[in-house]
DNA sequence: TATGCTTATATAAACGTTTAAACGAAGATG
DNA sequence: CATCTTCGTTTAAACGTTTATATAAGCATA
């Protein structure tokens, strides 16, 4: 009545609990008659092997843990980023189609990782998004891949996966430039030493330069990244400066400045032009349809996928950092202004 | 350099790895003084216990699965719906304010879920949104408690949670018809036998009974729920029917509906008044405010590893029901027209 | 002092795998 | 025929816990 183990199958074949292991696990050269004995017994007795005890003999796990950002909005906890969800979605996938699992675990404070890791065995970590300089310390005393997904750090002890997001930057301004804008609002998350964000600005500033467009430090407003965030930005914008565009460093917060703006009776693409980053479902949805600088967001999760593979394979090979193209995803929210003469 | 083990703690402490066990797990009546003996070895080398080697010995692993539908648009493998994302956060983050550990798996074909439980020895299994009747039969013969949300099958072999679908529908039709309209479309996933939309669709048909309002099946237009399904309703309700609102039975529909309908200039909701059932975050997003039957999502993956955890406490007990409180809440996608006299 | 009772701790088996090492049989080689 | 290989299979230890059972020590009682 209990569980069907090895030893279970063993019996039923008439072998011993070496062979079955071998069959299962197409070690040693087992001649096809054996074989299809165990595998008889196997399917008979409804055998599934026990990933527990596999662990422990093998040390590891099969098992991806993957660390994304939660939020409390309303005291309902959320994972900060619909984009985080889809990285996570396609992780899953990737990890499933190799016969991993995944563990998924949230991160409000300065959550210990680590011992996550530790307990469950992990064959390695996928962090998204995270800057707490603090918890990156613990994480540098361990064997285990770790692989950080838009979490920036310009250390070398973890591997990443990124894009280009000072490119990024350039991209999403200079399209506004090209289409006309020279007064050109910067929303942001936070702009941190080491961070995303501050790369885009970095980008923003470039194309800025490149076409003769003097920075104006009153352009540049920051938050934290997120919807209401970015109502906050536009109600600014809207209120302090004189801009015909503005470049958000998230679609989540272009989403929130495009609702502000729309309640206040100013018109998207009319009065502003809006382009974001991320490319998410909901830039698609969007109305008007969000023009942003786009990842394939599948292929960023297989790379980090692929990245924590390859790492348990070679643990020796050095720390890899792999930088996704970007491609700008043209909709509706930019339009095309007169260039002063 | 490998692994700190209960051994190891127990050799610097000068105790037994028993006594180790115990302390750790608070069991027997330790002295105090030995307690703190051994948790200060335990501390100073850094101990962390293996829960592949606890889970073997306990049979229970302190994991919960859960199960959510992937899609392939676009070959993005993704969350089917951004509801479920949103139920995977909160249940993630409850499960772990209990000691659970979350692992999460996609699905699109009928995978065998029961094959993980096994594998994992999980705790419990949490599905969400599924109706594939073939995979249920498996789920049936297994002791580890499965709650289904949002999953409907009338057999009483499994947990559930869920809304008062009925009543769901019949709320969003009334509050319309209370607006003034008379021609409502219902919109809406397919329809199946023991499903969702088939008790969202019985609602509507009580509200419009209820104020004497003759039902035409014209009006009932079903796809799959998603996005670019909700388009290609929206589409054929403005090409093909004269309605002043429509119910959809998903807000990811009824986004797409609104998107859709604004590309063609219709206005939402001079022209049509639009309600969703799930309220969703992007329902807040949306321009107009999505007026929808909201449910608290917090509070439903909350219940949902409340569920799993006291079935784990005592699996003697029987198969527990439990409906979420649903409520109206209003945006702006619904207009009120002159009641025709 | 012998006996029993309590309390604190240790011993060792068990959970279900994997795999190095051992083993036996059969065939090849001298 | 003795010896060596090769092949197929088994034995048994190990992974890190938990916990029933045993043990030892201390103390009170008769």
């Amino acid at each position: 009545m209990g569980r069907i183990t090895i030893k279970d199958v063993a019996k039923e074949a008439g072998v011993s609990t070496a062979t079955v292991s071998y069959v299962m696990n197409e070690k040693k050269n087992i001649p096809e008659a054996t074989r299809e004995q165990v595998l008889a017994a196997a399917e008979k007795l409804g055998y599934v092997s026990n990933y527990s005890a596999r662990s422990m003999r093998l040390n590891r796990s099969n098992l991806i843990g993957v660390i994304i950002p939660q939020t409390e909005p309303g005291s309902q906890m959320v994972f900060e980023n619909p984009f985080y969800s889809e990285i996570l979605s396609s992780i899953e996938y990737c990890a499933r189609q190799s016969g991993y699992h995944v563990i998924v675990s949230g991160t409000n404070a300065d959550e210990n990782y680590l011992k996550l890791a530790q307990q469950r065995n992990l064959d390695g970590i996928i962090i998204i998004g995270m800057y707490k300089e603090q918890s990156y310390t613990d994480l540098r005393n361990t064997r285990i891949p770790i692989v950080l997904v838009d979490s920036y750090m310009d250390d070398h002890y973890f591997h990443a996966i990124r894009i280009n997001d000072r490119h990024a930057g350039y991209v999403a301004t200079r399209h506004l430039i090209e289409n006309g804008h020279r007064k050109i609002a910067f929303l942001s998350g936070a702009i941190k030493d080491g961070g995303v964000m501050k790369l885009r600005h970095a980008g923003y500033c470039d194309a800025l330069d490149e076409f003769g467009i003097p920075r104006s430090p009153d352009y540049v407003l920051t938050e934290s990244v997120g919807f209401d965030s970015g109502r906050r930005l536009a109600r600014k914008m809207a209120d302090e400066l004189d801009v015909t565009a503005a470049f958000c460093t998230a679609d989540i917060i272009a989403i929130g400045v495009i609702k502000e703006l729309n309640e206040h009776q100013r018109l998207i693409p009319e009065q502003y032009s809006i382009v974001g980053v991320d490319n998410l479902s909901i830039a698609r949805y969007s109305i008007p349809g969000l023009t942003t600088v786009g990842q394939n967001i599948y292929h960023k999760g297989e790379k980090a996928v692929e990245m924590i593979l390859n790492a348990v394979a070679d643990p020796t090979a050095g720390k890899q950092e792999f930088i996704l193209p970007i491609t700008l995803v043209e909709r509706e929210s930019v339009r095309k202004i007169n260039l002063p003469t």
